[in-house]
DNA sequence: ATGGCCGCTATGAGCGGA
């Protein structure tokens, strides 16, 4: 069973190159970012044709999560508005192949001075409440996403340069750590030590050409579940080409 | 090869992304 995050910067901009990318890894389940789109205007025909149910939850111009999945979706949920002050369209879960996925978008926070850190963190923190509220740590669950996070320097082109940055600040880490000690495994960092390995290039400057990149879009999982993985890989080929997201999906395999 | 921002909007410049 394959599981994939991406955050795809606009699924109507984005469509030829997900479906294309749909036909050539065929995931059992997509875990979608950033759609920019409201429910309705989601294009949810070609991934029904190619026998994907989809699951969107958006709103116009920002945010927007999905899911796309070749197994049924249940016990569907939009938001998490009950446990964070502002959640906007961030969160989506469903159960789907025997495992319940949790599909996040946190915010970027943009400065750590901005109040949008500050918002950032506190929506970080709901996510940990929630976790604790609706999930338990010993059933087969995966918290994947877009986590505007770089847990570590490792994930990180020039760490010195993000020193107490946006991304990289201990605030955050330690916020994603607590998200960690639910009991959650980041899958990616379990199959690969190296340092190098990024989801995220910037569209200037050449990043991806010279791999100026941030390892920011993660998939976590439950012990057991992560017990089952057998390979976990970033698709850098979905960053190459034209008009690409400027992010790369993460990809899962379980056993 | 994979380059020099991109996508969105009661667009035509400004915002948000990361």
């Amino acid at each position: 069973m394959k599981f994939a995050t991406w955050n795809v910067n606009s699924i109507r901009a984005r469509l030829d190159r997900v479906l294309e990318w749909l036909d050539r890894v065929a995931p059992d389940v997509l875990c979608m970012q950033e759609t920019k789109v409201t429910d309705e205007l989601f294009p949810r025909e070609p991934f029904e044709r190619r026998g994907y149910r989809v699951m969107a939850f958006g709103q116009k111009t920002y945010n927007g999560v999905a899911i796309a999945s070749r197994r049924p979706l249940e016990s569907t949920e939009r938001g998490f508005a009950k446990h964070c002050a502002d959640p906007g369209c961030r969160l989506v879960a469903a159960t789907t192949a025997d495992v319940r996925v949790v599909n996040v978008y946190v915010p970027n926070g943009r400065a750590v001075d901005s109040p949008h850190f500050a918002a950032k963190l506190e929506w970080l923190r709901s996510l940990r409440r929630y976790l604790d509220d609706v999930a338990r740590p010993t059933e087969a669950i995966l918290v994947c996403g877009d986590f505007n996070v770089a847990p570590e320097d490792r994930d990180v082109y020039a760490p010195e340069l993000f020193r107490n940055q946006v991304h990289c600040h201990p605030e955050e880490r330690k916020a994603l750590v607590e998200i960690a000690e639910f009991g959650l495994v980041d899958v990616f960092r379990r199959h690969h030590a190296e340092s190098g390995l990024y989801s995220w290039w910037d569209y200037r400057l050449g990043a991806f050409h010279r791999n100026w990149g941030l390892r920011i879009d993660h998939i976590w999982a439950s012990e057991s579940l992560a017990a089952r993985c057998t390979s976990v890989s970033i698709d850098r080929e979905a960053r190459k080409g034209k008009q690409p997201s400027d992010h790369a999906p993460v990809v899962v395999e379980i056993a």
